[in-house]
RNA sequence: GCGGGCGUGGUGGAAUGGUAGACACACAGGACUUAAAAUCCUGAGGGGGUAUCCCCGUGCGGGUUCGAGUCCCGCCGCCCGCACCA
C-alpha cells in the first residue's frame, strides 16, 4: 500500500453517546419486533442458547461474556437469512432464596421475581437480540406444573422409584445432595461437611441410560473433548467378571459365598486374599459378635472422604478368621479381610486382592505379610529374574505362575477364566459371571426444602404411594410460609400437606419434598420451544427447533446440568415429549471473567473501584482513591465477592455503553480461556468506538463535498481496498462461525485501520476510491452489528441505508477478490528467510527457480556455487538449499 | 495416581508444516494545543554494526523434514477435571 500524506481536512464531528443512543435503539427493536421469532417460517432454522441465570439479583461480568457471545451468534445467524430462536429465562427455584427470605424475612418468591425484575432491565440494556415473548421462570406454576406432569409421565414409565438409600444429607442447608452435587465430600452450596443418613427417596433411573449417555458422546463432536471426556469418566463404565468365592464352613459366619466384583480376572491365580467393604452386610454380621471389628468399622468411616484423607490413608485391613476356597487352586484358600479401601458403592463391596498387580493390594499385603505372586510376565521381561517390589505390575504380557493359563496374553486370559467358570455353580449362584459395571448412580431428587418445584405424590396409609391425578395439577407451593426454624417449611405448614387419597378418598398426606433444582434446567430449553403451551411442549414445534445448534455456558456444569439434561431428553422421548435424544448439538464452554486482586496494609481486600493505578514508565503503582495509602496488587482471579475483585455491569454500561462491554468481552482473549478484565482494555475499547463514529461521520462528510458525479473504473488503490474489505467480510464470517470471536475482532480492526488511512485521502482521489471507501465502510459497519449492535444502527442510519442493520442480510463477498492476481513469495536459504519476490500467481516453478538465482542477494549467497536442491512451493514459498 | 489442556515480546494473544510476533493493550518520540485531554504520525523481540546488514530467538534436550511454534520421542513447569472404582 501507498504511504498516504497527512488527511487533508478535519471533521467537526460530535462524538458518539452510547447513553443516548443504546436506549434509543432497543426500543426501537422493542417496537419493531425484531428478534420476535415464528415457528411458522419456512427458513432454516437455528437454534443458539446461552445458560440461562439464577437470578440472584444483578447480573455479573460472566454473563456479560456469555451473553454477548450468544449474541453474536444470534444475530449473524440471522443475517444470513435463518430463522434464530434465542431465548432467555430464570433459573429461579433454589437455597438462595431461602436464605434470603431467613435472613431478610422476605418470602422467597417475592424475593426471586424482584430479582428477575431488576436483571431482566440489566440484560435489556445490554441490547441483547432476545425473544422476550418467551421468558420463562422455572418458579412459576405455569412451568413447573408441566414438570410434575412429566414427573408422573416418568414414574408411569417406569423411569422414577422410590427407595430407601443411604444418601448425602448437607447439615447445613438440611437437605438431600445427589453425588454430583458432593464435591470432596462437601455440599456443593454450603460447603459444609456431608452426612450419610438413610432415608426414603425419589429418583430418576438416569442409571437406566449409562450405556446410550456413554455411547452416544461419540456422536457430540461439536462438544468440548474435556466435557466429553469428564462425562465418560463420571459415568465410569468397567466390564469385568462377577465371581463367587465359597467360604470354608466355620463357626463364624452363616454365609456360604461371598461376591466380588474383578475388572482382572485374569489375574485370578495371583490371589493372595479378599476383603470387604466396612459397609459390607458380612461384615455388619461379623462385627455384631466381634468388638474389635466393630472398632475397626467405626474407624473406618471416621477417615473422611476428603482428598487429602484419602491420599494419605493407609491401607489397612481386619482379619476376620473366614477363609474362602480358590476357585482356581485345589486345596487353596484365602484369607478374608475387612478392608478400609474397599467401598461399598462400586460392584459388590468385596474384592480379592493381587497384590502383583494392583498397587493398593500390594500396599496391603506388604502391610499384612501376605503372598506376592506375579502372574503377568510384561512383554520384554525376563521370565527367571522377574520379581515385583514396591510398585505393581499393570502392563499386558504373558501370563505365566497361572496354571491352564499359562502363555496367553492378559485379553485371552480374561475370556479363558470367564469361560472356565461359565457353567459352574457356588451356592446356587453361577461362580462367575460376566458383567457391566457403571459408577453412575441414580439420580436422587428429592429435596426437603420449600423453594422448588412439589413432587406431585400423595402417600395413602391403604393405596400407597398414588400420583396426583393430572386434572389436580399443578400441586402449587403454598404462600404461607415460615422460616423461622430450620427444617422444611411444606412440612410443617398446618394444612398444606393434608390431602384425601385420590383413589380411596381416606385422609391421606403430601409429599413435602420437592424437586432438585437442577430437574428445572434440564427440560427448559425445550420448554423454549413452545412457552405458552398447555403440555410440557408441543412435540412437533419441539422436534422442528431441536437440538440447540449451539449451547453457550461454564465449564462447571460439564457433569451435573449438561449430564441430566442429556438423560431427562431422553426420558422426554420415551414419553413422547420430544423426538430427539441429544438436546445440545453444539456446546461450548467459555471461560471465566478475572480480574486484578488489591489489598489494604492492613490485609484487606480492597475493590477496584477504589483503587487508582499510577503507571510510570511500565511500573504500575495502586493508591487507594480516598486516604492515599499504597494498596498492593496481588494475583489475578476469577471475580468474586469474596475478593472484592468485581466490576459492576452496571457501572460499565452506564459509563462506557453496552457495546463497549460487548466489544471488550469478545476482543483480545479466545473465549474458551479466562479473559482479564481491565481499565486499560474497556478504555481501549471506548475508544474504537469512537474511532468508528468518526471514521463513518467522515466518510459522510467526504461524500456531501465530493464533485464527482462520474463513477470511474477502479483503480488500483480502490482494488485494493475492496480486496482488504471483502476479504475481512470473508474471515470474520468464518471467525464467528467457529466462534473465534477474538480473531473476528482483530479482522475488524484491521478493516478500520485500513478504512481510516483510505478516508484521509477519498476527497482529493478518484472517485473509485470514494465508492469503494463508502462500501468498506458499509460493510465494515455490518460486521460489527452482531458485536456493537446500537453504534452498527447508529452508524446504519447515519450512512442513509434504509432499515435496520439488524435486519439487512450479511453483505455478499466476490470470489474473485479473495484471491491475488500477485503474491509475494519469501525466497529461503537453507530454511531461512533472505529475500522475496513478486510474481504473478500462478506462476511456474521453473519460472519461479530462474528469478530466485537471478536475484542479487541470492547469486551472493551462493557465491558462485550451484545450489544443491531448490524447492519450489506453487505461489507460497521458494527454499533454496546450498 | 489417571485423564484433559497449556507453555510465543513488557501484557492479552496471532500464525492450513511455509516470511514468528497479526490485532490490541501498555510504552517511547513527534505533530496539533496557551495547556491538558482527545486525535493523528512514527518506533519497538534480544544482541551487534552510524545506511544497506549479520547473529540469536516460540519452556528444555533430541529427532523427522528442503523447511518445525506447529509433527514424533524424552524431560521440566503451570492450569483444570476425576480419584482407594477392584
Amino acid at each position: 500500500m501507498a504511504v498516504y500524506p497527512l488527511r487533508t481536512y478535519q471533521v467537526s464531528g460530535e462524538r458518539y453517546n452510547p447513553r443516548e443512543m443504546e436506549p434509543r435503539w432497543q426500543k426501537v427493536w422493542d417496537e419493531a419486533k425484531s428478534f420476535v421469532v415464528r415457528d411458522d417460517d419456512a427458513r432454516e432454522k437455528y437454534y443458539v442458547l446461552e445458560m440461562f441465570p439464577y437470578p440472584s439479583g444483578r447480573i455479573h461480568m460472566g454473563h456479560v461474556r456469555n451473553y454477548s457471545m450468544g449474541d453474536v451468534v444470534a444475530r449473524y445467524h440471522r443475517a444470513r437469512g435463518k430463522n434464530v430462536l434465542h431465548p432467555m429465562g430464570w433459573d429461579a427455584f433454589g437455597m438462595p432464596a431461602e436464605n434470603a427470605a431467613m435472613e431478610r424475612k422476605v418470602h422467597p418468591g417475592a424475593w426471586t421475581r424482584q430479582n428477575i425484575s431488576a436483571m431482566k432491565d440489566q440484560l435489556k440494556s445490554m441490547g441483547l437480540a432476545i425473544d422476550w415473548t418467551r421468558e420463562i421462570a422455572t418458579c412459576e406454576p405455569e412451568y413447573y406444573q408441566h414438570q410434575q406432569a412429566m414427573f408422573i409421565d416418568f414414574l408411569e414409565a417406569g423411569l422414577v422409584t422410590r427407595k430407601k438409600s443411604k444418601v448425602n444429607w448437607d447439615p447445613v442447608d438440611m437437605t438431600v445432595l445427589a453425588n454430583e452435587q458432593v464435591i470432596d465430600g462437601r455440599g456443593w452450596r454450603s460447603g459444609a461437611l456431608v452426612e450419610q443418613r438413610e432415608l426414603t427417596q425419589w429418583f430418576f433411573k438416569i442409571s437406566d441410560f449409562a450405556e446410550d449417555l456413554l455411547e452416544a458422546l461419540d456422536t457430540l463432536t461439536d462438544w468440548p473433548e474435556k466435557v466429553r471426556v469428564m462425562q465418560r469418566n463420571w459415568i465410569g463404565k468397567s466390564e469385568g467378571l462377577r465371581l463367587q468365592f465359597e467360604v470354608v464352613p466355620s463357626d463364624k459366619a452363616d454365609a456360604s459365598s461371598i461376591e466380588v466384583f474383578t475388572t482382572r480376572p485374569d489375574t485370578i491365580f495371583g490371589a493372595s486374599f479378599v476383603a470387604l467393604s466396612p459397609d459390607h452386610p458380612l461384615t455388619t454380621e461379623l462385627a455384631a459378635n466381634d468388638p474389635a471389628l466393630a472398632e475397626f468399622v467405626a474407624e473406618c468411616r471416621r477417615q473422611g472422604t476428603a482428598t487429602e484423607a484419602i491420599e494419605k490413608a493407609e491401607k489397612k485391613g481386619y482379619f476376620t478368621q473366614i477363609h474362602v476356597k480358590h476357585p482356581v487352586k485345589p486345596d487353596a484358600t484365602l484369607p478374608v479381610y475387612v478392608a478400609n479401601f474397599v467401598l461399598m458403592e462400586y460392584g459388590t463391596g468385596a474384592i480379592f486382592g493381587c497384590p502383583a498387580h494392583d498397587q493398593r493390594d500390594l500396599d496391603f499385603a506388604r502391610k499384612y505379610d501376605l503372598p506376592v505372586v506375579p502372574v503377568v510376565l510384561p512383554t520384554g521381561a525376563d521370565a527367571a529374574t522377574f520379581a515385583v517390589a514396591d510398585e505393581a505390575v499393570v502392563e499386558p504380557g504373558t501370563m505365566i505362575n497361572s496354571g491352564f493359563l499359562d502363555g496367553l496374553s492378559v485379553d485371552a486370559a480374561k475370556q479363558a477364566v470367564a469361560a472356565q467358570f461359565a457353567g459352574l455353580t457356588v451356592d446356587g449362584k453361577p461362580q462367575g459371571k460376566v458383567e457391566v459395571n457403571y459408577r453412575l448412580r441414580d439420580w436422587g431428587i428429592s429435596r426437603q426444602r420449600y423453594w422448588g418445584a412439589p413432587i406431585p405424590i400423595i402417600h395413602c396409609e391403604v393405596c400407597g404411594t398414588i400420583p396426583v391425578p393430572k386434572k389436580d395439577l399443578p400441586v402449587v407451593l403454598p404462600e404461607d410460609v415460615t422460616f423461622d426454624q430450620p427444617g422444611n417449611p411444606l412440612d410443617r405448614h398446618p394444612t398444606w400437606k393434608h390431602v384425601h387419597c385420590p383413589q380411596c378418598g381416606a385422609s391421606a398426606r403430601r409429599e413435602t419434598d420437592t424437586m432438585d433444582t437442577f430437574v428445572d434446567s434440564s427440560w427448559y430449553f425445550s420448554r423454549f420451544t413452545a412457552p405458552h403451551a398447555d403440555t410440557p411442549t408441543i412435540p412437533a414445534v419441539a422436534n422442528a427447533w431441536l437440538p440447540v445448534d449451539q449451547y453457550i455456558g461454564g465449564v462447571e456444569h460439564a457433569i451435573l446440568h449438561l449430564l441430566y439434561s442429556r438423560f431427562f431428553t431422553r426420558a422426554m422421548k420415551a414419553t413422547g415429549h420430544v423426538g430427539v435424544d441429544e438436546p445440545f448439538k453444539g456446546l461450548f464452554t467459555q471461560g471465566m471473567v478475572t480480574h486484578e486482586t488489591y489489598k489494604s496494609p492492613a490485609g484487606e481486600w480492597v475493590a477496584p473501584a477504589e483503587v487508582v493505578i499510577e503507571t510510570l514508565g511500565e511500573d504500575r503503582k495502586a493508591l487507594h482513591l480516598h486516604s492515599g495509602e499504597p494498596i498492593t496488587i496481588g494475583s489475578i482471579e476469577k471475580m468474586s465477592k469474596s475478593k472484592k475483585n468485581v466490576v459492576d455491569p452496571d457501572e460499565i454500561v452506564g459509563s462506557y455503553g453496552a457495546d463497549t462491554a460487548r466489544w471488550f468481552m469478545l476482543s483480545d482473549s479466545p473465549p474458551e480461556r479466562d479473559v482479564q478484565w481491565t481499565e486499560a482494555g474497556v478504555e481501549g475499547a471506548s475508544r474504537f468506538q469512537q474511532r468508528i463514529w468518526r471514521l463513518v461521520s467522515e466518510t459522510i462528510e467526504i461524500t456531501k463535498q465530493s464533485a464527482h458525479s462520474v463513477r470511474e473504473s477502479d483503480d488500483d488503490e480502490a482494488k485494493a481496498l475492496r480486496k482488504i474489505a471483502h476479504r475481512a467480510v470473508h474471515n470474520v464470517s468464518q471467525d464467528i462461525e467457529g466462534l473465534r470471536f477474538n480473531r473476528a475482532v482483530a479482522q475488524i480492526y484491521e478493516l478500520t485501520n485500513a478504512l481510516v488511512r483510505s478516508s484521509g485521502i477519498a476527497a482529493v482521489a478518484p472517485s473509485s476510491r470514494l465508492s469503494a471507501l463508502e462500501d468498506g465502510v458499509a460493510r465494515l459497519i455490518q460486521l460489527l452489528a452482531p458485536m456493537m449492535p446500537h453504534l452498527a444502527e447508529t452508524c446504519w442510519e447515519a450512512l442513509g441505508k434504509s432499515g435496520l442493520v439488524a435486519d439487512a442480510p450479511w453483505p455478499e463477498v466476490d470470489p474473485a477478490l479473495l484471491v491475488d492476481d500477485q503474491v509475494t513469495m519469501p525466497i529461503q536459504v537453507n530454511g531461512k528467510r533472505r529475500a522475496e519476490i513478486v510474481v504473478a500467481k500462478g506462476t511456474a516453478s521453473a519460472e519461479v527457480e530462474r528469478l530466485v538465482l537471478s536475484l542479487d542477494e541470492i547469486v551472493r549467497m551462493l557465491d558462485g556455487n550451484a545450489p544443491k536442491k531448490i524447492v519450489v512451493v506453487p505461489d507460497r514459498i521458494v527454499n533454496v538449499v546450498v
